[in-house]
DNA sequence: ACTTGACTTAGAGTAAGCTCTAATCAATAT
DNA sequence: ATATTGATTAGAGCTTACTCTAAGTCAAGT
């Protein structure tokens, strides 16, 4: 059981962020006697597929219909597979996006060397 | 020649999007006698470019930076090099992380098929 | 002459995603 | 005993990249 430091420390990320999640009820940790919030592994768990999530741009807003799909239980597995999937293709997307960007700059970088070079 | 409008229509952005862009030193336009902007196809081309290096998360400033370089003249075209460099090692990083975010729904959308129909 | 539509400006407003502040409390270190 | 450290809260503020508003000009069509 973390706090909210360690947590925020071992996924690097700030702990106004963890704050922020619990606000948006993305996480909602665990409390210890004194008050303090307490992070278990299930939660980092759940903290590091957000933040991949995150990193492949999907929108606080569709992790929060995720979170609480997840929230609401077994029933709603269904749904959860649909929003991933839908993830899955804007990733694909995103790939072709920046494949398509990386040998437009191969060759804008090929022909500034020879430029530099003549 | 274009006007604002029919170059907004063209690349699918907003006039607001290009007086942005003007007013960040971006895209400077030409004049009619009129006063209003008219986009020539250097303009439409360079803000294609524009357009790919955004789609693949380039930040404003960065566009920014390599408009002025190039605005500058010939003799920064080693440092505008090494801007592109830069950014298509940021294009395979997030080709990467894409990646990896890929396989990891994949297992997880199995594992929800497999739940589903258990 | 009037309307329509596209354009002009400076500057205000918006949405997303944090990020920080202020005031406070509780446990530990000196 | 006091100081430091790390936590708490509600709510304000920030950054990026637009996006819109208000008030107006101007040319073309009816």
């Amino acid at each position: 059981m973390r706090t909210i430091g360690e947590t925020a420390e071992l996924l690097g990320i700030s702990a106004h962020t963890l704050r922020y999640y619990e606000k948006e009820r993305i996480v909602v940790p665990l409390r210890d006697a004194g008050g303090d919030r307490r992070y278990n592994e299930s939660h980092i768990g759940w903290l590091k597929f957000v933040i991949k999530l995150k990193e492949t741009q999907m929108p606080i807003a569709s992790i929060q219909k995720y979170a609480s799909l997840v929230a609401e239980g077994d029933h709603t597995s269904q749904a959860r597979l649909e929003l991933l999937a839908e993830h899955k293709r804007s990733i694909r997307a995103q790939l072709e996006t920046l494949q398509a960007a990386d040998e437009m700059l191969e060759r804008k970088i090929q022909s500034y060397q020879t430029f530099i070079h003549s």
